[in-house]
DNA sequence: GCCATTTAAATGCCAGACAATTAAATAACT
DNA sequence: AGTTATTTAATTGTCTGGCATTTAAATGGC
């Protein structure tokens, strides 16, 4: 293997795009043991602080991971969907918070792509999503929480709405979406008031989603949007006439 | 800043971490020069090398960008979406390859998010978008067109319709779930007919975006979901046989 | 006042070394 | 023979120190 080193990219990065590359075509595969450091620094004719950088810029990626000791190395990791969803919420929290994303815009994307799980959700949940529903309607009527903590329950029952439709994938691409808002949506102090009407149309999903009722759910759904992105609006509005 | 020796974490890891937190809660905003690598190793107490591990870690995710120089250094980058995408697009096409997703799981997941856009899309699209989704819908038709080029141009019909709802954070979204299946979808060779097929279907689809009618875009997409499952499921079942 | 040169600061890269970890090979002992 | 303790070798983790390269600003010459 041969790196150009008149490119203006850093060796490194030339190095990881190379291994990479060969991670997704398939020629190496999960679980396969990658050259040690000092191999790779003599096929790439580099030094090794620079393999090692390259090796870190795929780890941050998860795609290795690596072990010490004598039978250790870099290994070609199995990307699972509990590792890449923090990656995808990272990504998904600083490209709103960087690109000054409107909350409706944010709030829109969020609830349509909900409310497509909605359906096959209402069709596949099990009882074990119904029950992690109601616990957390639960813990969002106790008194003493705070705005963060009921947010974080918010977060964690919608979770379970979207688990619901039982597809993985739908989930990942889901869980950037839905927890990115919360930064957002801790923005918006909520009263008492706010909070029971929230709780409200919570039940009335989790009514229809236990009845099997795909209607129910989208409308109570839409129910939410339309009040989550309202107490948008009404919030910014005092904001900025206090300002 | 302090790191902690004893733990199992690297210590480039700790360090990147420590990075990533301050950039994620505002401590260090866009565009914000972080301190050279020589402070840094001070500020730290490690090594040159272990700081620009640190370094590279981060710049993998696109978090920093690094410029040499007099007044060079490294930057709090602003994630741009177009910088997101090709990351999300190879974590979603790992996701799917690494962890035996069925091309069911797949395409249900995929279509389901991309009706989701329907009716936005039939709102707000612009001349430009149906533009290209008919120009992409001649190039389907070419006779010489190779399998690859067809479901390249495939995807890049689909995400004109995905762009036409104009929310950037919805299309972020979809890039990943769309672009995802190309590999599994070039699994798939697409005959004359079925080609033909598929160019109807895009054609009722662009038709119906056209006259802003979001139920028959909802309806052309059911009838792709439904002729590529089928379609796949038909391929494999021949392949068993074969073998 | 403008252009060429020098300088300084920073990243990019390298060589060589040592520490820490781990599994396997070896030796010692029962 | 079998089990345990020790040694050994391989590998990653980290450090020191240095040189090359790039870039903008300071300096100097015209």
């Amino acid at each position: 293997m041969k790196i150009d080193p008149n490119s203006n990219a850093d060796l490194s990065a030339q190095i990881a795009k190379s291994i990479r590359d060969a991670i997704i075509s398939g020629d190496l595969i999960v679980d396969q043991r990658l050259p040690s450091e000092a191999e790779l620094s003599d096929q790439f004719d580099v030094s090794r602080p620079t393999v090692r950088e390259a090796l870190k810029r795929l780890a941050a990626q998860s795609l290795i991971r690596t072990q010490r000791g004598a039978t250790g190395g870099a290994f070609v990791n199995k990307l699972s969907f509990e590792e890449a969803y923090p990656q995808q919420i990272t990504t998904s929290t600083l490209l709103l918070s960087m690109n000054a994303v409107s909350f409706e815009t944010a709030c829109e994307a969020r609830y349509t792509l909900e409310r497509s799980c909605a359906p096959l959700s209402a069709l596949r949940r099990t009882a074990d999503h119904l029950a992690t529903m109601r616990a957390e309607i639960h813990r969002q009527s106790q008194p003493g929480l705070t705005d963060e903590a009921f947010c974080a329950s918010d977060v964690a029952f919608h979770r379970a709405l979207v688990d619901g439709a039982g597809n993985p994938v739908l989930s990942y691409q889901l869980a950037g979406a839905v927890e990115a808002m919360q930064p957002l949506m801790n923005m918006i102090t909520f009263s008492a008031r706010d909070r029971a009407k929230i709780i409200e149309l919570h039940t009335a999903l989790a009514d229809a989603l236990e009845a099997n009722n795909a209607t129910g759910v989208d409308t109570a759904l839409a129910g939410l949007e339309s009040y989550t992105t309202n107490l948008a609006k009404s919030v910014m509005e005092k904001r900025k006439n206090k300002a």
